[in-house]
DNA sequence: TTATGCGCTACATATTGTGTAGCGTCAATC
DNA sequence: GATTGACGCTACACAATATGTAGCGCATAA
């Protein structure tokens, strides 16, 4: 359930997924994808990933773990499902 | 990013977790099982829920619809993992 | 009629997110 | 060697959201 409530967290899903289209990502360009996200939140969010050991803050911005990347890979087909979902939901 | 960011908001990615373990399940009754999730919360990420037609009241409480059931389906995955990972986490 | 369980609302309080400004640090440039 | 620019991040006032508790209106059953 931990995680589970993790990921319930506003920006976190996002944050991920952001992540995974391409990394690293400083924390200025992570903004910037994410709707200009408020510094605050966005940092808040990164020490909670960075706890949960799913990101990590190298030299050139922050990054994926294993284990972030593996959850990340997961997140995929949600994503793809998504996307169909979204289609078919606005033409009503 | 519609889905992702409702998904994203708190009690929803649980709500879901929650029914596809079993439903029917009355407004109550989910209360019970989100950890005494507050009637008010509850009740707004159920009319999010239902806006996007990933559940609905029925007779005999509250289901998953079509669409719900496959959402939920792609939640399982991620749900082993996060499993998984839990043990690993904590004996650290 | 009383009792019970239902979905849900009201409302005051607490927690969380937002928006804007800017700090301290560092590397490159003039 | 002072300046500029980008970095991660913080401060803080304000807004939005969640929480906790009480209870309403409705239905079915005893």
């Amino acid at each position: 359930m931990v995680l589970l409530d993790a990921l319930g967290k506003r920006w976190t899903l996002r944050l991920l997924w952001e992540l995974n289209q391409s990394w690293p990502c400083t924390f200025r360009e992570l903004r910037a994808r994410c709707d200009d996200i408020s510094p605050t939140s966005l940092n808040n969010r990164l020490k909670d990933l960075r706890e949960l050991k799913l990101i990590e803050l190298g030299e050139s911005g922050y990054a994926l773990t294993e284990q972030g990347q593996a959850l990340s890979r997961l997140l995929e087909p949600l994503d793809r499902w998504a996307n169909q979902w979204a289609k078919n939901f606005d033409s009503n």
